[in-house]
DNA sequence: CTAAGTGCAAAATGTTTGCATACTT
DNA sequence: AAGTATGCAAACATTTTGCACTTAG
């Protein structure tokens, strides 16, 4: 029942937290992993599921698949806007003043509690705007 | 280019339109119509991209699989705001001035364009919050 | 007649599972 | 030693695609 700490399960949480991108895909940690530590992508998919369970990594299902990222206990993302092109299917990232009084609008205004980590806004991005579509 | 009315795209819109659940999968929708009119799953696939695509149908990414859901051309979706709640499930349909500037301010600040229609911000309803889960 | 749509089966993904082996505690 | 974790390959589920054929405009 208990986790034990393997030296897989290191490298993955380590992939998870130093990542310059803010969110992974099982494929993506495979990817990096089997260059130097050998990791197998079930390994990859069983312990993620794990650190989902556990609160460690959310999930975030998208179109071509899953992509996790980590968490790490504490809220980090819960701050944090999600903008997904419908064109290129890019996952856009945003921290931003205005955004972040939205949830203590729509809390005070409405009655409901967004949770920003499931939400993800659709749209065009700029590039994609620009080139037709 | 112009979509042709075909008897399959009738009985997906159809099936859609009148469905009791408000979300269906690709394998529902087969299921039912292999009965009746018989509807290959790839037609109904290559059908449901359109939908979205015109803006007729939501899809929305879960664990399993993909769920659509019919939302109609003619409703003014564009212009409020769509709240779903984890809980109990409803879809809040949210009409705010604040919440009006949300779009003009990301399009300025961020570069994208955010679709209204597609967009839905998840979270918990007053009710289920106050109920426990 | 031409463009678009359809069914089927095959293929491409993305994810899970069975099992023998290896590692943690 | 007992309980977990791992790797691999096979199994799965869902979605996409190639192709010959049908149908809508």
């Amino acid at each position: 029942m208990a986790d034990y700490k393997t030296k897989q399960r290191e490298l993955i949480l380590e992939y998870l937290k130093n990542s310059d991108r803010p969110h992974v895909s099982a494929a993506d940690i495979g990817a990096r992993l089997r260059e130097e530590g050998s990791v197998g992508l079930a390994t990859i998919y069983r312990q993620l599921e794990k650190m989902v369970e556990a609160g460690l990594v959310r999930k975030y299902n998208l179109d071509g698949g899953a992509c996790y990222q980590y968490v790490g206990g504490g809220e980090d993302c819960h701050e944090h806007f999600h903008l997904k092109c419908l064109g290129c299917g890019t996952l856009i990232h945003v921290d931003c003043d205005f955004l972040s009084e939205l949830g203590p609008h729509i809390l005070e205004h409405h009655g409901f509690l967004v949770d920003n980590s499931r939400t993800v806004m659709y749209g065009l991005c700029k590039r994609c705007r620009e080139g037709g579509q």
